[in-house]
DNA sequence: ACAAAAGTGTTTTTTATACACCCATGC
DNA sequence: GCATGGGTGTATAAAAAACACTTTTGT
């Protein structure tokens, strides 16, 4: 990688120089509030120009020694107290003229930024607000004009994460421990809007599958027949990982 | 992005500085020798350290005022000569450690790598060899150990390639303007495997969708019935853009 | 005439879709 | 007992897979 070598045309040798980066990463950080059926994406109103007081996604800039995914890891932990998600890389967005300040305040350096696409489980996720900053879950269908370009972004990671439910076994990151079949139905549901399947043929499907072991437990809420709870089962799933179109 | 402003949390506030960039982006460039039945990844020999002598796939380091996909064309262009071509980001590796050269020769500065992802039309493919450098084609079955992690990388890309191939007309981006239905079944069946479909079921399939436009022409190699060429109608095509799996 | 390649059609199996209906519980 | 959510089954339609067969050319 970073294969410098392949500097052979001598037409350009030094008449070309690289350019420096500075490498931001910018997280977008997606839950699912299944009481209200909403798919919630995390915003946070920026502090500082440019775009002062538009909402962004978290991001930062990546520190001397640490990993692309650990400083994603790093803004997602200041901003919310989660146990339980998934995370993983979205897109680099690195055109020179995407971020105003390279023509101001930086010479000649250029900000870059490695997107990554996070779900984390609703319930659970505590919302970190310092005295200054803004931050709040926003529904994805209602997001206001965000700062640089992550509207574009937005609708990127939201892509990836219909496909990434249809096809891998994410919603069990954020799914609590032991979960019903209705929980995973309204999960579902709400990320792929509520025509994308019978609720029986939901069922059998999944349960056919095999790896959502039935505990012999429980829940009754409210009214109606008690619901059994089932467990993601890691190992009986582990042979259809590379299977095509596993769910829905 | 490059969301430098969210810095609140006010503990790390100057102890730990920012990373200083270079950003390489290297292009694993795939063709499909339909003749011969065989994938095909182009590999350059390395001229300096690390990795001398190593094969790897073509890089450059990003330059001033370039953007990512500037510096994937360029580099692919300075390799090959071709005009039909499929190119798109696959992913980015950017974790400290991954280039000897970090601790060496450049004083803090990290290399950071864009990989990009390309389909090229094998037939048409000029390789471009200068005195020093060595290029070829490798049959993916056949690569050898590459330099950094690119075969980690390669893994990466092949199953994108696949993936891409199954729900999204890439494939006629690479093949010639009019073709014929048996090389498009060579052609996913080079990529994908012998047995990924039963030619006749592929026909009838491929037809239905209605985006091969039937030219009239017909062409006859060697013995046997001649057979109709076609063409690829991207306006039939449009409608099924967002569709799940069209092909195979 | 016959081999070779192109192209069509048929049968079987599997999977998707749309519902109808029974079950267990709270009130 | 009846509303409420949980759970099962069936009937139909569509798609995938397997494969037999016809058609048109070169030799």
């Amino acid at each position: 990688m970073a294969g410098r070598s392949q500097r052979k045309s001598t037409r350009s040798a030094n008449t070309d120089p690289l350019e420096n980066f500075k490498v931001g990463v910018d997280n977008v950080i997606f839950s699912v509030d299944t009481a209200q059926n909403r798919l919630l994406v995390l915003l946070v109103m920026r502090q500082e120009e440019p775009f002062l007081g538009s909402w962004s996604f978290p991001g930062t800039l990546v520190r001397q020694g640490e990993s692309l995914e650990a400083a994603a890891y790093r803004i997602l932990a200041e901003k919310i107290r989660v146990r339980n998600l998934y995370l993983e890389q979205l897109y680099t967005f690195g055109g020179p003229n995407r971020d105003p300040r390279e023509n101001v305040d930086s010479y000649g350096v250029r900000y870059l930024s490695v997107s990554y696409f996070a779900l984390v489980r609703y319930a659970e996720a505590e919302l970190i607000a310092d005295r200054v900053s803004g931050i709040a879950w926003y529904p994805v269908s209602q997001v206001p004009q965000l700062a640089f370009d992550h509207n574009q972004i937005l609708e990127y990671g939201h892509r990836r994460l219909r496909n990434k439910l249809e096809y891998s076994p994410v919603a069990f990151d954020v799914l609590p421990e032991l979960f019903t079949l209705n929980d995973l139905y309204q999960f579902y549901a709400t990320v792929l809007g509520d025509n994308f399947s019978d609720y029986s043929n939901f069922r059998s499907r999944l349960l056919k599958l095999g790896f959502l072991a039935d505990t012999g437990l429980k829940v009754t809420r409210g009214a109606g027949r008690p619901a059994t709870l089932y467990r993601f089962d890691s190992e009986a799933f582990a042979p259809l990982k590379d299977k095509p179109l596993v769910f829905i």
